[in-house]
DNA sequence: TGTAAATTCAACTCATCGGTTAATCATCTA
DNA sequence: TAGATGATTAACCGATGAGTTGAATTTACA
């Protein structure tokens, strides 16, 4: 996976089973048993997830005995917060449009309504 | 495709060459043709990226004669802001953690050097 | 009317993804 | 030292993704 980060990270969250993984670690560190215990699908296929999320950064796996600890990193979605605020002046001019429209739309209606 | 929005927004936003194209419309409306100009890949799979992008609600293609026209939709991005920003306390947490990390250092080191 | 331009659709290839089952590795404990 | 427990690796499968080339579609215009 020769992929750059940005896109590792997109693309890690591309999965809702993935997001599920990394709100459930949101609220604190587990293993990946208790990861994967809520979902219908192998513990593979979830050591799998693990894996893509810890490739994009968004994970970090450490050994406790025979178990492997999973915490979330949010580093890679700060980055994404930046990235994301790069547009946020469009919603935001977009969002005055609207406003400026519907002022207008107001005031039509009180001209013609007095 | 019927992937939940948010992951099909995600999806669309996993490949460098789309984002340089939503790049591309934030300065501003295109036709096809002058968004796939600087690209090194054929015009029909800029064409299927328009079409992912368009279905994750990124862009709008709109008719003009021969052309089509598009421009880019923020609002799935602003979406995308709100998703991310469920985490912003993580890493806000985290720096606090550092900044209190700092403080006790410079401390520390202000009692060892009165 | 017919041709050129802009774009999409269709069919195909190859790689990657998400899932499976079976086997293997790593660690604790009886 | 032998199980048992926790997790990863390997091999496979079907679906999807990104790219290609070639044909079709839509519209303007000579």
């Amino acid at each position: 996976m020769t992929a750059d980060p940005v896109s590792a990270v997109f693309a890690a969250l591309a999965d809702p089973t993935r997001r599920a993984l990394l709100a459930r670690l949101a609220t604190g560190d587990a293993t990946v048993n208790e990861l994967a215990e809520p979902f219908p699908i192998s513990l593979q296929a979830i050591s799998k997830h693990l894996t893509v999320l810890e490739r994009a950064g968004l994970i970090v796996r450490t050994r406790e005995a025979q178990w492997r600890r999973c915490r979330l990193d949010p580093a890679p979605l700060r980055t994404l917060a930046e990235w994301v605020d790069q547009y946020r002046r469009l919603w935001d001019e977009r969002h005055d449009a609207l406003d400026d429209y519907l002022r207008d739309l107001k005031e039509t209606s009180r001209d013609r309504n007095p």
